[in-house]
DNA sequence: AAATTAAAATACCGAGCGGTATAAAAATGA
DNA sequence: TCATTTTTATACCGCTCGGTATTTTAATTT
């Protein structure tokens, strides 16, 4: 907004990496327990010192806002893309799946999903970072609940149950593989689990 | 095994009342996050004091073991003898569903099961209880395992899958299912999707 | 009554936490 | 050259944590 980023900038240059840091802040919160990690801990990773971490996150809530907001954009994003695709319910539903059960969407991205961690977790997450895991809940939802009316419209969805609680189960299982994922179990065993649960749908 | 429970003490008599601290920390441990609650607080909401808690307990560990035995002799063991009755899958289940949807087995316990938070709190668990959570998560493997084997001779089990699998999926969405509840979801809403979710069983 | 035993409460320990005051360092403009 | 601006790193603050050393209190045994 008020600064370019080419270079008029008065005093001693900033060295700080600010996406350094939220790459290492988000595997950090992605693999440990997200309530035990601390911010010490944080600036002893990414080697940035303590007070420049706060002037570029203002405390440990807008650290841990910028991450989940990353985690988004990184991850969350294109599985939106997907729900939204023309493909049959079940194509994409495998996709869902597979996706689920499979590393995040990176090379060496930890086992299971940032964002299930952190509504696991909610209680001792900061408020900015509590309201934007509420709001990407209700974004999942709808987008689960219209990929379920437009299969629908379709035909693809065979069961009898409401777009509304299709979405909130879908939601569950899909929540549930990847804490199972977290917790250290045989990606094979979750994916079979979420093919049964998901079974009936159509 | 040493000490006669009647009175032959010599030294000041104890006043520490081990279920009273019990009962106050089970249900510490059941409402809140295990892992940012404190000896410190359990001590305080049970007015005992700390030296006398080490005394009676050893240490953290030693008390949140206590904890988790205590709860599966109070709400566990009676699932599992649940699991051995003679009526039917499809009784069993309904009354296994109702027992995951409604309130532990008490007059006022909080929502969710004590044994599935300490499952997805694994890391932040001291080696003892750990070790107790391992063993109980083994027991109720075998319980489902042979629930699905009785019915199976009894042709009540319908779904084509072994008994391990089995299992495993009944585990999983018992577990899902409190964790929803833990979070404060809707109990009729987790009572559905547990419904769907085994629907195709039996 | 004296010695002994065991449990009690107070007060403390070192460590780590989230967060900050402070001052040195590195760039700019005059 | 020198004041100004901005970022940096060190060192610190108050607090809580898990765990313990110490002393007082209350009972039994001799």
């Amino acid at each position: 907004m008020s600064s370019d980023p080419t270079k008029l900038s008065r005093g001693r240059p900033k060295t700080l990496d600010r996406d350094h840091v939220l790459d290492v802040a988000m595997e950090a919160y992605w693999k440990g327990d997200i309530g035990s990690l601390s911010l010490n801990e944080i600036c002893r990773r990414s080697g940035v010192s303590k007070p420049g971490l706060y002037r570029e996150f203002s405390n440990e809530d807008g650290l841990m806002k910028a991450v989940i907001v990353r985690y988004q954009e990184q991850v969350l994003n294109p599985v939106q893309q997907m729900l939204q695709s023309e493909n049959s319910f079940r194509e994409t539903l495998d996709s869902l799946v597979s996706f689920a059960t499979s590393t995040g969407c990176q090379h060496d991205s930890p086992m299971g999903c940032l964002f299930t961690k952190m509504r696991e977790s909610r209680t001792q997450l900061g408020e900015a970072t509590r309201a934007q895991v509420y709001l990407l809940e209700e974004q999942a939802l709808a987008a689960f609940r219209q990929w379920v009316e437009r299969s629908k419209a379709k035909g693809e969805f065979a069961a009898d149950m409401s777009s509304e609680f299709a979405a909130t189960y879908i939601d569950a299982q899909i929540s549930s593989a990847s804490s199972q994922l977290a917790r250290g179990e045989d990606p094979k065993i979750v994916k079979k689990i979420l093919s049964v649960a998901f079974s009936m749908l159509g």
